[in-house]
DNA sequence: TATGAATGAGTTTTCATTCAT
DNA sequence: AATGAATGAAAACTCATTCAT
């Protein structure tokens, strides 16, 4: 029993497991966003975690769990930031979309790791074709966010706010445009063509916002 | 002694060749969308264009380089169809814009193949490193069509169509927006929630030039 | 529960490790003798040795290594019998240069592997072109061998042994002689005209030495 | 028959062909030397020799036979170059040595790609298994010269200039050195450490003959 | 639990040679 | 005689995953 001094330490209580778990995602995270996923292999994950590559294997089934899992945190994110952006009552409709749009920013801007593995980076969908029961929660997970949003629609619909145009239309509309706003900035980013972000998001978001408010004109 | 169109024929003619080089094109545009950049590999596209592995290299110089052109010739397309929808005389701007829309549209409906290399897969960045001389053609192409957009929504704002917006900020937006509407009406489109597509589309794309015109209120 | 010598036995041990090495870089110099650098695979090595491909890869960075590390050894015993050959005190200068030519037939003869690889052999230059760290380690070791022996001939004219010649010119001509003898002697043992490589090295170097001997007339 | 102005002139006459074989030739030597046998293909060889890869084939078996081919030309001028040293009547025996070690420096510094194939390059082995009948050939060439030699020692012992050696062991003691001399000069100019190699290798055949002449003390 | 050596199928790419034209 | 498109068997190297320890 005399290996104590060198031999690392095995994660004994369940929290030392936990805490070795969170060390490989977090690590994961930072890989898949700096090499890309096809780039990072697990043994770089695993050296820079300092574990040995058999370990990974103990806490997660292969290299595509561990991505999705990353995707469902990043999702659980974006969705708690929606759900606390939407929370103070006395919000008009306009303005919920508004916040959802502002937590959507947040989310992009505070979380970028876990904004860029999912819209930027992209997997050789040969990799998804087997292990698809997580791919299925991601998108029920991607579903409840956009029926939130549904829900903020109808309201403002309810209420006079907004135009009555069908909401799961207007709902997909407006999410698919942030979402390409969002997109674009960080490729134009790369390119140096965009600056403020924020800025070019705020006015992106303002012009959509105009469009849904009653008293336009039809096309 | 017609040889027809069968295979394994020596390509004599520069034209014989044309056709090869074709047939590997499409093959590879075909799987590249089935299997991703990374889950295609060279052998995948040669077995099924019906030639040898030796021959890929004759006619390009790797992976990256089927890829890039694949890339090339989306662009190419989707420029040409939103010339074309632009080229009537006396359009209102607000037509205009609409008619870029609608041409994006017609390419990711026509032309799925191509639409979705470009936006839907990626590559382990890794890849793309060095080889860099096309990658900067591709930009230059996609800035072709943002500054072909800008110039529309100018000519509105002088004539008074359009809110003196930021020119460069509301056409990046527009096109944001578009784009993001395609990623996810293609996302949905899997996941069965949309199946009027075109509706869908045309639905955003109203609420956002309403955005645009004059007489809006601000939030 | 011995595991002598049988084959895939894991290596836990660093000395497993080693064996395994070793076991790696004898086959490969039995491999490059028999069949050249070109003409030897990684999976003839692998195959021989009797561990997968992959295998190599966590011994040795590639085929350049591993040849460039039997290049060093080899290096290392030649240097080490010359040494040795040398250390004996009260010799003269020509018993020395005798026993360094000794040391190096001893080489030839008894390490012909070693040899073979430096002398005979050759690479396509283009794999050598980059990877040129260790390259350099290889020079050094051959000039030190040469200086060896520039020190003795030095010895011999301070002490009036031998002819006040350039003694880097001397070192390099009688350096080549030897190199020369044994390739001839190498490439006239294959098509079996010298059998009695020995004695045809001494006569060879015996020539050699009677023409640095002092006294002897210019031509 | 209208073709004349663009395509290629075809080898009418036997002495078109000779010209094209000739270039293939002239081609090849210099690429085995700039790039190394390996390190040379086909392809580049008729690029540059303005000649279809078919072509090659026509004149010449495969690779192999081209560099063989190439490897017997520059022993016949070796031996031809030596054969013109030896002519004049009326040498001594010693002069006779020295005049067919300058021939192998005349050699080595007037076509410098023709020795360099033969010493510097090396084939993996493989290349040369089935194909050894040219191979025979080279090396009879290789007999010739030494029996050349041979023939003048005999002479100088026979007349009395030179000690009575077993001549073929003289032989080969002298050709090997001077080999082992023009190895290590190209090695080492390389390495910038030899910068005149006519001086270098005259002194080193000096102190060889001296040790050859008569009244030479025995070690 | 934890390790890390071992695996081997899989990938891209090269090139001597062939053969239809 | 000449062409050059086509071939396909290598080759070097990678890496997710396994499993003996």
């Amino acid at each position: 029993m005399t290996t104590a001094t060198t031999m690392k330490i095995r994660a004994r209580s369940s929290s030392d497991k936990q805490i070795k778990r969170r060390k490989l995602l977090d690590t994961a995270l930072d890989l898949f966003n700096r090499q890309g996923y096809q780039g990072t292999s697990i043994e770089m994950i695993t050296e820079k975690a300092g574990v040995s590559t058999g370990t990974f294997y103990l806490y997660f089934k292969g290299k595509v769990e561990i991505y999705q899992l990353l995707n469902f945190e990043g999702n659980e994110i974006l969705f708690r930031l929606i759900e606390d952006a939407m929370s103070w009552p006395g919000m008009t409709s306009i303005a919920r979309l508004s916040a959802i749009a502002g937590a959507y920013y947040r989310y992009y801007a505070e979380y970028p790791g876990y904004y860029k593995i999912s819209s930027i980076l992209n997997i050789g969908q040969k990799d998804f074709r087997r292990k698809s029961e997580m791919q299925g929660q991601l998108n029920q997970q991607a579903n409840q966010i956009l029926r939130l949003i549904e829900s903020v629609l109808q309201a403002g619909i309810d209420n006079g706010e907004l135009e009555p145009v069908d909401t799961w239309q207007a709902t997909t509309a407006l999410w698919g445009m942030l979402d390409g706003l969002l997109i674009l900035a960080e490729r134009e980013h790369q390119n140096l063509i965009i600056d403020a972000c924020d800025d070019f998001f705020k006015q992106g978001l303002n012009i959509l916002i105009h469009g849904l408010l009653k008293r336009q004109d039809a096309v």
